[in-house]
DNA sequence: TTACTTCGATACAAAATCGTATGCAGGCTC
DNA sequence: GAGCCTGCATACGATTTTGTATCGAAGTAA
């Protein structure tokens, strides 16, 4: 697609990282692109050298989602035991998956910073759109895999189960997170979740 | 609690409906006091006059909704029937509940930007906190009350049922909207209800 | 080495936003 | 209806942020 020297892509890279953070600590709006280059160790010329504008900065930080989500999950494939039971399939698999969506706090502040950003710039959502478009399939099918080996059926056709999840693990957390979620989630799972008998 | 005069709380009212609108349209950092005030037909004055901060406002936000919340579910309860089916339960009755929580795609948006908001603004957090204490305990009874009536269990505790769709309410509509989260409340709600056999 | 290219740093002007301080009108008390 | 308070408008200075234009250093090729 844009061919990147070297250079260019340890530099926007270190902005995207950046990005990822500060974002998340203060917002879209509320992240001057000063602070920005300052947390990425750059002055503000390396930021309008390499990006148009804050949108294009969110467009980067999404691309690089996507790369992160594609080669996590061929990890998570990796991983895949044999057999399994319907408890593992719920506690730890599915987990597993959003693991890879959502490696951290901060980078899912971020994507909900940018999913909101999204329903104000149509073009980042479109951008948002066809990361699920490429995501979506992969996502699905690793579901449809762990429920094959692990004799499992769902309640639910395998798009709605990842639909629920991601509503779940972007909305989760009101701080005291972990531990309530797990208490959630779980749960959540195993209603969804129905051994083949 | 506080005390206001007839024409103070006109405005804060004005100016809190404004805001509603204003940073579901361009974010709350993205408004400007100028913005805010001139969406509500006032000048700075009144805002400052008013409020000590946005985060003050946002506060009053909280307070408006959780008055509305409150007030709309008694409505809710006087529109039950003594009897529904389980199908009835699922399509409707829970979207009843959220109707009240949730009533338009703006304020969906702006409690997304205030729940964000709270992750940076610990005061602005223990508010959202005690909206929720506030209105939950309701919103079970509420939903215990509807299971009776039906003659319906769920699949999880009351608590997790409300947890469930408040995130798949505030997660959804990628833009397509409705009719996308039509297609997964329902089955959700049916996955996640028994008939009492 | 020498010339050339790339890319980030710096300087600058313009604009936006903020919070306060002051002014003024309309309602209230007596 | 005279005077007082409440509440919003306006004016102001100060700060922040923006985007661009220019400069210099480091890397590249011959």
């Amino acid at each position: 697609m844009t061919e990147l020297t070297p250079r260019r892509e340890a530099t926007v890279g270190r902005l995207v990282d950046a990005a990822i953070r500060q974002f998340a600590a203060t917002g879209i709006d509320g992240t001057s692109v000063e602070q920005l280059c300052e947390a990425a160790g750059f002055s503000r010329g390396a930021f309008y050298s390499n990006f148009q504008s804050k949108d294009d900065l969110c467009m980067a930080v999404i691309e690089q989602h996507r790369d992160a989500i594609l080669s996590g999950l061929t990890d998570a494939v990796a991983e895949l035991p044999e057999d399994a039971d319907v408890g593992w399939v719920a506690g730890t698999a599915i987990r597993s998956v959003f693991d890879a969506i959502i490696p951290n706090q901060e980078m899912r502040v971020t994507l909900l910073e940018i999913r909101l950003r999204a329903s104000r710039n149509p073009e980042l959502a479109d951008r948002l759109y066809a990361l699920s478009d490429e995501t979506r399939p992969i996502l699905t099918e690793f579901i449809d895999d762990l429920a094959r080996r692990t004799n499992v059926t769902f309640t639910l056709e395998t798009g709605q189960i990842l639909d629920v999840f991601e509503a779940l693990y972007f909305y989760g957390s009101k701080s005291n997170g972990e531990a309530a979620m797990n208490e959630l989630l779980r749960p959540v799972a195993v209603a969804l979740t129905r051994p083949l008998a």
